[in-house]
DNA sequence: AACACCCTCAACCGCACCGCC
DNA sequence: CGGCGGTGCGGTTGAGGGTGT
C-alpha cells in the first residue's frame, strides 16, 4: 500500500524534454519564482508533473549550473567526501557549486567507482579490497544501503579536508536571493542548503571525534577546521558581489 | 555498412522527511 | 497525535551515442 502518485499521470507527458518545454519552464520560473512545484506545470502550460519539472530545473535548467566534465581535483574531493558522508549525494553536491547531486552520483557510478576498483580500493568502504573475498562477492560495491548512515564513515574523518571551494553554494544562494526579491516567495531549499548547516556539520563531526577520544590532536584539528571554515566563509562573501552581477545579467537576458 | 555491445546521463520511481491541519 | 500533501533524496532505468568487430 504505497503512497498516492505525486500527480495524476493521465495525459501527462514523460521522457525527454523538448526545447519548447524547457523554454516554458525557464520563463515561468524566472518570471514567477516557485511557490509549489505541483502548480508549476499547470501555470506554465506544461503537460508534465511537478516532480518532473522540479528535476528538470534542478538538474538541467538552473542558470547557475556548471557544465562540462568534472576535473580530477573535483573527483578527488568527491572521493574524500564520499568517504565521510557515504551516498549522501545531495550533501556531497553542496560542496560543488553548479554541480547537481544527480551529476555527481552518475559520475561516481560510471567513473570514480571503476577508478577506485582499478586502484584496488573498495568504493563502499574506501579500504583496500580483499581481492579473494572480492572475487567471491563481486557486487559488494552495490550493497550500498538506502539512506546510508554517516556513522559508517566517520572513522575516516581525519582523512578528509574541509570544504575548500570558495564558491561553495554561493552561486545558488545568490541566485535564490534574486528570485526571492523578484517573486516575494520562498524558493525550494533544494539548491540552497544553508551555509550554517554545513559549518555546523563540519564542526559536529570534529566534535564527535574529539569527544570520543578526548585527544589533544583532535582538539587541534577542530581549531584548524574552524579556521578553515572561517576562511572559506570569508571567500564566499568576497565572491558574492561578482556572482550577483552575473545573475542579474542572466535575468535581464531572459526577461 | 551492419550489428552488437558498452557507456553515459537524463529522467523516472518510490520512499523518507517535514510541516501543516 | 495522526493523516496528508509537498518536497527532497537515492537508486534504477533506458534512450541514445560511441566504439569495436
Amino acid at each position: 500500500m504505497g503512497r498516492q502518485p505525486c500527480c495524476d499521470r493521465v495525459g501527462l507527458k514523460r521522457g525527454p524534454w523538448t526545447i519548447e518545454e524547457d523554454h516554458k519552464l525557464v520563463h515561468f520560473i524566472l518570471s514567477n519564482g516557485i511557490q509549489c512545484w505541483r502548480t508549476v506545470p499547470k501555470l506554465a502550460g506544461l503537460q508534465r508533473c511537478g516532480k518532473s519539472c522540479r528535476l528538470r530545473w534542478i538538474n538541467y535548467l538552473r542558470p547557475d549550473l556548471k557544465r562540462g566534465a568534472l576535473s580530477e581535483a573535483e573527483e578527488d574531493q568527491i572521493i574524500q567526501l564520499h568517504a565521510r558522508l557515504g551516498n549522501r549525494w545531495s550533501k556531497i553536491a553542496s560542496y560543488f557549486p553548479g554541480r547537481t547531486d544527480n551529476e555527481i552520483k552518475n559520475h561516481w557510478n560510471t567513473r570514480i567507482k571503476k577508478r577506485l576498483q582499478l586502484m584496488g580500493i573498495d568504493p563502499l568502504t574506501h579500504q583496500p579490497i580483499d581481492m579473494e573475498k572480492y572475487q567471491h562477492e563481486p557486487d559488494q560495491t552495490e550493497k550500498c544501503d538506502k539512506r546510508n548512515e554517516p556513522e559508517n564513515f566517520i572513522e575516516n574523518t581525519n582523512d578528509v579536508s574541509l570544504p575548500n571551494n570558495p564558491h561553495h553554494n554561493m552561486l545558488s544562494d545568490s541566485f535564490n536571493v534574486d528570485l526571492l526579491n523578484k517573486s516575494g516567495n520562498t524558493m525550494s531549499t533544494c539548491y540552497s542548503p544553508s551555509i550554517s548547516l554545513e559549518a555546523e556539520e563540519s564542526i559536529n563531526l570534529s566534535t564527535t571525534t574529539s569527544a570520543a577520544t578526548e585527544s589533544s590532536s583532535n582538539v587541534a584539528a577542530l581549531t584548524e577546521e574552524q579556521d578553515s571554515l572561517q576562511q572559506w566563509m570569508d571567500s564566499i562573501f568576497s565572491c558574492a558581489v561578482n556572482q550577483l552581477e552575473e545573475d542579474l545579467i542572466f535575468l535581464r537576458k531572459y526577461n
